[in-house]
DNA sequence: AGGCGATACCTTGACAGTCTAAGTATTGAG
DNA sequence: CTCAATACTTAGACTGTCAAGGTATCGCCT
């Protein structure tokens, strides 16, 4: 039960998302999906299905880079790290969301 | 060529957006999608083929109204106008974008 | 012993919504 | 007489999210 639906909203600030939680350093998948929902009060939930294939596409694309290690629990998980590419598609993407959260604020804006 | 790629960030937000338009009086579907660019300074560029689509989607689910009449330029157009249950869907969507934003803004917010 | 919840990953298939791109028709300007 | 702008429609591709299932391990509780 989460606090608010988010349904599909997340398409396409998923990529920035989880660029921006490896930006403070490696973390495995399910570590990213935790801090997320945590940092966000499950304002944002990640599903499983939506971000680990979307793990495998950034890393396609060359902007995160995978290794195998354990966990702060000791088990074997799958760490992921931000390339140099991947800092540069977090900026583009940051600023990107920034220009159209602007804009669809001011559209959505409180009404006269 | 547009002043900055929406890409598909719009998922999920264009209901909204057009709702909110309509929310200031009657408009046919190529001036909603006129006035959204020239508001946002084309931050928020409303393709054809999905404001169209919308615009039947929302209608089938009540939340506006279509009416043929003629345009300010003396041609046939189709008016939209929001319902009762569009003000609501509004409302609702109004606030759950605000949240959603907010969260993401959270996250993206500029590093450390 | 046994079960169960949390941790951690993977995969399939359905689905919705956007986009590109094509088409129709009318009007006014050049 | 052509062309751009206005105005709507539709088909098809694509992409990313989601739900829902699966694997496996670990620690805790009874």
């Amino acid at each position: 039960m989460a606090a608010t639906e988010t349904k599909d909203r997340l398409h396409g600030t998923l990529d920035a998302l989880v660029l921006k939680t490896l930006s403070w350093g490696p973390r495995h998948g399910y570590a990213i999906a935790r801090w997320l929902e945590d940092t966000t009060r499950n304002a944002i939930q990640v599903e499983e299905g939506s971000l680990y294939p979307a793990l495998y596409r950034m890393e396609r694309k060359g902007w995160i880079e995978a290794e195998w290690g354990m966990s702060e629990l000791g088990r074997k998980a799958k760490f992921y790290k931000l390339t140099q590419r991947g800092r540069q598609q977090l900026k583009a993407e940051s600023a990107e969301w920034a220009e159209f959260a602007r804009a669809v604020s001011t559209v959505l804006a409180p009404s006269s």
